[in-house]
Parts: structure tokens; sequence; C-alpha cells
DNA sequence: CTCGCCAACATTGTTGAACAATCCATACTT
DNA sequence: AAGTATGGATTGTTCAACAATGTTGGCGAG
């Protein structure tokens, strides 16, 4: 648990287990955009070979989670404002179509509606990175609602993006509190079988969000 | 060496490189799905070491080109019926959303028309493989409305995973031909503005590729 | 004093060999 | 003949080395 790694835990895929670590500690906020991972001293803390660690690498670099630079190094990725619109137009494009053409079956909805409660819980509380969690996890759900497991796979990509995006940011506004009733909303319009309409309102909840960090991201770095 | 691998070009990134020849070899249909790639002998007719080698694989891997089982080796994809189906589900999501929501400029409109001409004369040709070649670069074209280089990227998977689907059939029945027309009709909406129509048509055409594919699939094997 | 060149250093990219682990096939035992 | 044991082959991982490239510092010229 400190800072130490000791698990030594033979697994079978050695080279997926590190980057399973990696892609953790970066999602954690222990690896900030912009570090450099040094093959050498990493391959020496984690207690594996620099040849497996560069897997790792190749791995994560298809994930986009890093950027490989040519006799430079690998860098935990940076998103800037044109990454930011990029993943806008991925999220624009792929849930509106979810909830527009989805099988939004009752039990998808039961789930999305328990996320929603949890997210509400937290905002009460005042837990910042529950909320932000359960935010994410209920835009998996949608997307979850194509049914297709790449889209899946894609969207969790662009979340661990976004992840990076805020922490990049070195002021952390509240930015997922005010959609958590909108998410509410989505769900109440899906319920009702007005897909057109959630799809409308959620390509406009989207055009805001993509709007509001990017004045953050402008505004701060840049 | 059996045929014509001579190149030897020293090149930037080795492992690059050779992901591409890989790539480009499974996409001609010289490594047929299902082939086992061999470490040992690839290493040596490519003239890379195993360790490079290796960490294509993972690149590849990573674009679910190439499955890897472990401690057997890996496998070029040979996708089944499940497969297919999840390839639309996919498509059957991006695809509507691009032309529904996508920036269809004057210029973009072109091209996809300039593709579609391309198809017919090949079909008139009876060149079945330019035709195939052109109706692929349509559907990414339509991706391409985006203008998301992620979304473009993810068709490229898909299609590249057609193209296995259609070399692992034993027998290759005249399946875009039908589809010519089609395409052309959508240009024509999407010209005169009728985005909707043209996504629903869209989608109605998925559903019956899907159907025939997943028929001529199983009716063969499995 | 600043600018540009140059050499030493550090890091990454690639290779080859070695060993453990696992799977497959053959041959052996009962 | 059926099940099991043994051997060989292939993959997974590590190590050590070298080549190629980037970086850093100092040096001298202007």
């Amino acid at each position: 648990m400190t800072l130490g790694e000791e698990p030594a835990a033979e697994h079978a895929h050695t080279t997926a287990w590190i980057a399973s670590v990696l892609r953790g500690r970066i999602a954690a906020g222990r690896l900030t955009p912009g570090s450099k991972l040094s093959e050498q001293s990493l391959s020496a803390a984690l207690g594996v070979s620099r040849n497996t660690l560069r897997q790792a690498f190749t791995t994560l670099a298809g994930e986009s989670i890093v950027t490989r630079v040519p006799n430079r190094g690998v860098f935990v990725a940076s998103p800037g404002a044109e990454e930011v619109r990029e993943i806008y137009r991925v999220r624009r494009t792929i849930e509106p179509a979810a909830v527009l053409w989805g099988e939004a079956t009752p039990e998808a909805l039961n789930a999305m509606e328990a996320i929603v409660q949890r997210a509400q819980a937290a905002r009460e509380a005042g837990s910042v990175a529950d909320m932000a969690g359960a935010n994410q996890e209920f835009h998996e759900a949608v997307v979850g609602l194509t049914g297709s497991s790449a889209l899946r796979a894609l969207m969790d990509r662009v979340l661990a993006e976004m992840r990076l995006v805020f922490y990049a940011m070195a002021s952390a506004p509240d930015f997922h509190s005010h959609y958590v009733s909108r998410n509410a909303g989505l769900v109440q319009r899906l319920r009702a079988g007005q897909n057109e309409l959630a799809a409308t309102e959620l390509r406009e909840y989207l055009d805001a969000a993509e709007a509001e960090l990017l004045e953050h991201l402008t505004g701060v770095a840049q």
C-alpha cells in the first residue's frame, strides 16, 4: 500500500498485469499528465524487465492513455483543447445514437436510475470524486444501450482521457453537479419512450459541457 | 526467404514497420483467418528479433486483427457470427449518427459521389475487389462526416474485420453490388438535406446487409 | 556576454541468447 | 486398448549488450 511494489504474484500475463497497474495509477491521479515514464526507473520499481514494460507501453499507447515520442520516451497523455474537442465529437456521435436506437430495456433503465441516485447522494454528501465517478458510469451505461462491447471500450478510453483532462486542469471547478439532474431527466424521457427528445437534449447537454470545459481550459492554460 | 521480403530498409520504428507489414499481408489475404503466426518462423522471415515481432503482435492484438491465446501463440482473427453481429452493432450506431449529425459539406458530398462512381465503374468492369474497396471507402467517408479521427479509426478496424469475414467465407457471393445504388441514393438524400430519411434508410441498409451476411455465414459454416 | 558548435553522457530502440512455464504428441504401462 | 508418463516444441519473460538518437554541458568565436 505504501509506495513499494512487492506483489510478485506470478500472473499469467505479466505484461497485461503491468499495463493494468499503470492504467490504475494514471486513473487514480498518481501519475499526472505530462509525467515521463522512464523505462529504467519503472522497470526497477515494478520489478519487471525493461522489455515487458515496453510491451505494456505499447498497449497503453494503443489506448492513447500514453503518448510515445521516438527516442524520447513515453509520457502520460496531457490532453489539450483539441483533444477535448475530439472527445466531444465522439461523445456527441455515439451517446445520442445510443439513446435513439439502443435497446432501453427496463433493467437497463433501472440500472441507470440507480446510478443517478448514487450520484445525487454523492452530491449531497459533498463527495466530488464519487459524483464524478457515478457520472462517468452513467454515460458508460448510456453507451451500453447499444449492446456493443467495442463502443463501450471506445467510451472507456474517452472517459479515461476525460479524467486526464481534469487532472491537467489547475483548478477543479464544480463540473459535474450541474448535470446530475439532467441525467435523471434523460432516464425519465427514455422511460416515457421519448427517445428522439432524449437524444436532442443529450446533444445540447454535451454541447454545453464541451463549451464549459473548453472555456475553463483555455482560460487557465495556453 | 520465400517470396520477396528483401527491403531491409532500416526504418525508424522497426516495430511499427513490422506491424504495418503484417497488417498489409492480412488485408491482402496472404495471411488467412485462423493461420498461426509462429514467432520463430516470422521473426526469421522478416529479419527482426523475436522480441520486436512480439511488440508488433501486441499492437495488432490491440487492433483485434489478431488474437492471442496464452501459451499457444497468435492467430489471424477468424470472425464468426457473433463477431459479425458486433460489427453491425457498431456500424448501425455510428454510421446513421454520422449522416444525421455530421457536417455534410459540399466537398465531402462530392468526394462521396466520386467514390460511388468509382464503385459503379468497377461493377460494370466486373472487378469485384475494386468494387468492394470502393464500397468500404464510401462507408469510411460516411463516418468521416463526424470529423472524428477516433471514430474513423474504429471504423477502420471494423472494416478490417469485415475483410477477414469475407476471407473466412468459403464461397464469396456477390455481396457488394446490391448496395452500390443505395450508396448513390444516400448521397442524393444528403444533398437534399433529408438527413433523417438518409439515416433511417442507412439503418435498413445495414440491417439487410447483416442479415444477408449472417445467412451466408451460418449456411456455410458451423 | 551571447551565440553556435562539439563532444560526452543518458535514454531509448533493437537484438540475441537463455531459462521457466505450458501445451502437444508420442510412446509406454497396465 | 485406455490412461498415463515422458519428451519435444513453442511461448512468456528476463538479462546483457550494442546501435541510434536526444540532451547537456563546456568551449571558443564573434
